[in-house]
DNA sequence: AGCGGTTATCGTCGTAGCGACGAAAAAGGG
DNA sequence: CCCTTTTTCGTCGCTACGACGATAACCGCT
């Protein structure tokens, strides 16, 4: 390679849960400058011989202590304004991470905190560099998502029921959802989802249903938003 | 930035159009090593002090010789596998740029040949470096996009009759489609397109109805490809 | 002027899918 | 045993769509 200018290259997660019925944000305060003790999106530098998406899989272990093969990992977006990092010309390839609610404790391996943020918390201009745009462009791809793939199950365990599916709708959508037409839909979906055979016990009502995520990688037709 | 590894970075562009009933995708012949002599995607070196968005509206006017802004310019997707480019670590942010039919005569001013090509005559390993990785992604992009984006008008002329759009559709997803029940399906969505008030003149058969892109930026319900 | 060809536009009909809602089924708690 | 809670199955009306018929508005030709 001749003289032609030299960038750095990060990967950023933009990494979202559902827990207690509120979307939840991973966030790291960070521990070195610049923006020190500000929140940041968990990430780092790309390694030499490494791919972008083992990157941001490596990232993800990382701050998470997950081993990892859960929920679904998809790249979101490159960000690379001059200027968007005081250290340098630093691009970044923003990865958008959907993961179920992990009983693990996230303890962030890398000497920074990382914590569960709900994202209605989230106010402008709280996050280091640009990462307030990256949050923006991760959350309406995933509430775009859920429309038109059967993504909503990676944000539930292996074995869900229709009304934890339904819960994430709702928590992603900030919307509420009628159980029955929601029922007919999921169910009615070819491949959305698949009948486990068992059923939930101990909890309150009449039990309900296991299911698996389905086989279909698409919804048709789609779960349309309700509009108003 | 301390001693983190260097990385070249590029943009690439997945340029399509729509010309004589077929979808054509811009090409140029490499002039220099490696590859040299095989067809790759426009594209070039990041500049220091420029934006990705920037970058990739430089090389799109500098590779069709336009005045720019016409048609649609989005990011694709970013590609970094080590290896993809024998001079180095070279990561490149790919965009897929959708142009309407230019009677401009795309020389390519960069040294290189630029041709548009039928993307029907592409055959895989034909491009260099990952190329045709890039272009099956953009290919895919485009075709989802017509579904639930009013896009399509992106690959029209200012001002534009239903059929020039059906043919699009058709063009794109390789399908053909009732032109009744397009026409209904256009006129009838919100925002869609929005009537000149003029017709065509002179062409054959009934004169047409002209439309400008209207001012939606989604479509509900989205236009669905047929199944079969 | 009349006629046939061509394309655009308007309707009609049957059906699938959805929103709104009623009702039954299946559990637990008093 | 009754009440509450939750799941699941139906029903009704409307919208949107696929398949098609019919009409409108131009052309070129005789």
């Amino acid at each position: 390679m001749t003289d032609y200018p030299p960038f750095a290259v990060t990967v950023d997660l933009v990494v979202l849960t559902v827990r207690a019925d509120a979307l939840h944000l991973l966030l790291v305060r960070r521990g070195v400058p610049p923006d020190r003790d500000r929140w940041a999106l968990p990430g780092g530098f790309v390694h030499v011989d490494e791919d972008l998406p083992d990157a941001a899989a490596r990232e993800l272990t990382e701050e998470t202590g997950l081993p990892e093969p859960v929920g679904h990992l998809e790249q979101l977006g490159t960000y690379g304004r001059p200027g968007r990092d005081p250290r340098g010309r630093v691009v970044t390839v923003a990865w958008l991470a959907l993961l179920p609610d992990l009983p693990t404790p996230v303890a962030g391996s890398d000497a920074a905190l990382a914590e569960w943020v709900p994202v209605t918390r989230i106010t402008p201009g709280q996050l280091a560099f640009d990462h307030d745009l990256i949050v923006a462009d991760g959350l309406e791809r995933a509430r775009a998502k859920l429309e038109y793939t059967p993504l909503a199950s990676a944000f539930c365990p292996p074995e869900f029921t229709v009304a934890q599916l339904r819960a994430v709708y709702e928590t992603v959508w900030g919307t509420r959802l009628d159980p029955r037409n929601f029922h007919r839909k999921v169910t009615g979906t070819p491949g959305f989802v698949s009948p486990v055979g068992r059923a939930t016990e101990g909890e309150r009502g009449r039990p309900a249903q296991l299911f698996r995520r389905g086989p279909a990688t698409r919804l048709h037709p789609p779960m349309l938003r309700p509009e108003p």
